[in-house]
DNA sequence: AGTGTATTTTAGCGTTTGCTTAAATAAGAA
DNA sequence: TTCTTATTTAAGCAAACGCTAAAATACACT
């Protein structure tokens, strides 16, 4: 936890305290949104958004489907996104739908939109 | 990698077979977003990027400083970003100043942002 | 040359992540 | 009740992560 370890002479002490003082303003939203970039930096995660974006809402066996990937697996990437707010749960007789929370929907949903999406990848211009 | 571990009589395949189609056309943008969000997703790494947007360019010393963390460990921090194409450096004398690239700043500004960092924690209206 | 400062790199270590497997719950259908 | 089906949970494990400490590199100054 040690710090401040450059003996810079020209260490601008008051931006230096400034930003400090920016910073520890945004502090709890920084650390919420960190928690979100963090769920929705996993691939599978972001594809399972992505899905639940386009189709309203799904279950766990078509998310396993669509993604080729095992129940389980699925079933716990599931608890992750619905634990931090994300996504929300419906259950209907056996099975359960998950669909996108209005919570964060906000930071997501531009992230994923189409034109968001599509210009991401292209060249600044 | 097992999958389709489901039997559900009415799974709608065509549906299914829809959305796989919609994810492998967005599979290559969602992969690099997905590895810039993971990169945003930790909480001293979107912390350095609040401050490269409000101050244009800061040195490693000045980053240590500000988040009040050793050099070595910020150092490192910024390597994966750099790697990433999320910041770029430019070296002065025996300082290396980083500052935001070009690159996927289209993602980052707006979550950044004042008016999207603080609708963030407000409740849905 | 030698000294001091800024940064990077390496190695090590404890923690977290994401998957697989297997067992546990829950809810129809026979 | 027994037998499937859908989902969750628990245990285990390899890999990735994030930090510390120490060594290495780079540049300026004397």
């Amino acid at each position: 936890m040690s710090s401040s370890s450059c003996i810079r002479v020209f260490a601008d002490t008051a931006h230096i305290e400034q930003s400090r003082h920016r910073l520890a303003a945004a502090e709890p939203e920084l650390q919420s949104l960190a928690a979100v970039l963090a769920l929705a930096g996993n691939e599978v995660r972001l594809k399972m958004l992505f899905l639940l974006l386009d189709k309203q809402q799904l279950c766990v066996c078509d998310l396993a489907d669509v993604l080729q990937m095992n129940v389980s697996a699925i079933s716990q990437h599931l608890r992750k996104l619905k634990d931090g707010g994300v996504i929300q749960a419906r259950k209907v007789g056996q099975t359960v739908f998950y669909s996108l929370s209005a919570a964060h929907l906000s930071v997501l949903q531009p992230l994923l939109t189409p034109a968001s999406t599509s210009a991401f990848l292209t060249p600044a211009r």
